[in-house]
DNA sequence: AACGGAAATGTGAGCGCTAACATTTCTAAG
DNA sequence: CTTAGAAATGTTAGCGCTCACATTTCCGTT
């Protein structure tokens, strides 16, 4: 294998440019140029252009204790990249990146076993902070995420009892939205298909759903909330389970958009219209949304908005602004309806 | 910014377990690992593992020249990670990079001025090899691929005069199957829309395509090849442009699925059924093709096995294996079809 | 008991850069 | 002209590791 070495350094730059190795140093960051004179800084431009010379970011990396790259941190590797959600988050953390020095990097715990604390990430995966996505239950446990001595913004799903900066979207806004629109469309007997218990966005979203009912003296019973975890086939075995014709349900309002498309083909196989029959809508708008028969009707989710506020968060924070009140800090994004076809208003029959 | 610092150095390591700094970097890498008595290498692990080491991956960067890490080299950043074709390339290389030690990182071609030749990525970029998705234009160009100092892969596309290793999939074969599918469908008067000149894709599935139908005796007239360039929208302009319904054509080949919408999108304006009146056969299986209406019938390009492949080649080309025949070698991925709704059999009307 | 050679381990230099501090040069006021 | 202080530039010492080579240790053979 033939080793490439570096065949132009500063020392190059600096002998051809008749300067030390420190002034080329400080031509080179936008930082520091200013304290070059401007005579020299356009000699030394001139060598480097001559000479196609880019300093070696490994010789930078080891000298500075700085990478200029986040990672994003996933829970795993696998088929990650074809899921609409993980690549909306890649979209909006490389359109922020678009316009900074910084890079990113993709961060996997391919390992369980191992303790990953921030040291690992610094001195192994060489990133100087990390963009966590945090829906899988592992990172639930605040054991497991024990990264909090590097800079961390946390995407999605906000857990009470961990510290670093959250960036999400208003759910409660989002079930309170999905609510009014219901409601407004005549629907009163209406069922929740919720998600998992541990999941902070399911719960608000359920939170902001029920309040908004509550303050139009719309109760929903117990027994009209049916619990999933986040799949499709979840809502689609939840609905077979629980749905009765005599309970006269004219709505459904599922916690995320997945769980829609369940509760839709379970209806079908029931001989169930979607809307004519019966309401559903999701929450999320997720790439299939409009494309799903019939176009479902759904909360927005702006997962690319949300990245890359997150990373600019992030950055912001390496460069040295805002450092105070970098933790215990959450930023919440607006949600938006988007109407499409699932919902029809209510008409009795 | 706090300057979070190897807490724990080799030094560390070494001082602990009683031996030198050369012993537990031989200890610390498979290669050399057997080098070590199995009695020392025994208590290095275990000093390594009571300290949490990890080794600093910017200081074996500089001190080793390479990184470890490949470059997925994009000819831009905006957009891409919501395109099923990029997406299916990011999961690819990753499902192949997941059992080894290799790492992968975006590198795009933000600046066009600067000429980005192998020592540019190797020292500012910190790649030992690139994969390079050859679809852009830009690429085309020889003078703007020159990085051929780096070892690397280039997915699809091949392109006749530029030297590195090519990974497609087998696009004559492909343009045979379609032709093979619509003739058994009793078609006989079948125009294409084809791709822009300058792809050697577009070209070779025609090229499939015609061969097939020649063999048996069905002639494609000139006026039955309509240009297009990749984008749903050529398509659906060619076809306002050329298609005639006094030339009683009953199936179109397009030369990928986005083109496929566009033609039967512009079909149906027209008041023409798909596949009832004219059958449309695609290529490339993307994403969408499954939930158009109607479910597309196409030929499966497989792009993550593509990536997977061209990242083991790549891969191993840098371990040292399969020194020779690397470069001028191209490696082909078979093609299938994928029968789904907007192909019928010809009925005289 | 002496010896050769393989196995195991160690030494020193250096990868290319930046941080901190040191020194020189310039500029303007007295 | 001095001289202080700012501006510009230079010097030195690593960052933490690997490479090439040197040295030591161990073992079986004669």
């Amino acid at each position: 294998m033939r080793r490439l070495k570096s065949k132009v350094t500063i020392y190059d730059i600096a002998r051809e440019a008749d300067v030390s190795i420190m002034t080329v140093s400080r031509a080179l960051h936008p930082e520091s140029r200013d304290k070059v004179a401007p005579s020299t800084l356009k000699s030394i431009e001139a060598v480097i252009r001559r000479f196609n010379y880019t300093p070696n970011s490994a010789a930078q990396n080891l000298s500075a204790a700085r990478t200029k790259t986040i990672g994003i941190l996933l829970s795993h590797f696998r088929n990650v990249f074809l899921s609409d959600y993980y690549s909306k988050i890649l979209s909006g953390v490389s359109n922020e990146l678009l316009h900074s020095d910084y890079r990113f990097k993709i961060v996997a715990l391919k390992e369980r076993r191992t303790k990953w604390d921030g040291y690992r990430f610094k001195t192994a995966e060489g990133v100087d902070g990390l963009i966590a996505i945090h829906w899988h239950p592992y990172f639930s446990n605040r054991e497991n995420l024990n990264i909090l001595d590097l800079p961390c913004v946390v995407i999605n799903d906000p857990q009470r009892k961990v510290r670093p900066h959250f960036v999400c979207c208003d759910n409660v806004k989002g079930g309170e939205l999905a609510a009014e629109y219901l409601f407004s469309k005549g629907h009163r007997r209406i069922a929740v298909v919720t998600g998992p218990a541990w999941s902070q966005d399911s719960r608000e979203r359920v939170t902001g759903f029920k309040g908004y009912l509550k303050r139009m003296n719309v109760l929903i019973p117990k027994n009209f909330f049916w619990n999933g975890n986040f799949l499709d086939d979840d809502a689609y075995s939840a609905v077979r389970k629980h749905f009765r014709k005599e309970d006269r349900i004219s709505a459904i309002f599922c916690v995320n958009d997945h769980m829609a498309y369940g509760t839709i083909r379970q209806l079908k196989e029931q001989g169930i219209a979607c809307p004519q029959q019966i309401s559903v809508i999701g929450f999320d708008d997720e790439g299939g949304a409009r494309h799903f028969d019939p176009p479902l009707t759904t909360i927005h989710h702006p997962v690319i908005e949300i990245a890359q506020k997150a990373t600019e968060i992030l950055i912001n924070y390496l460069k040295g602004k805002n450092q105070r009140n970098f933790y215990l800090k959450k930023t919440i994004i607006p949600v938006s309806l988007i109407e499409r076809n699932s919902v029809k208003a209510f008409k009795k029959r």
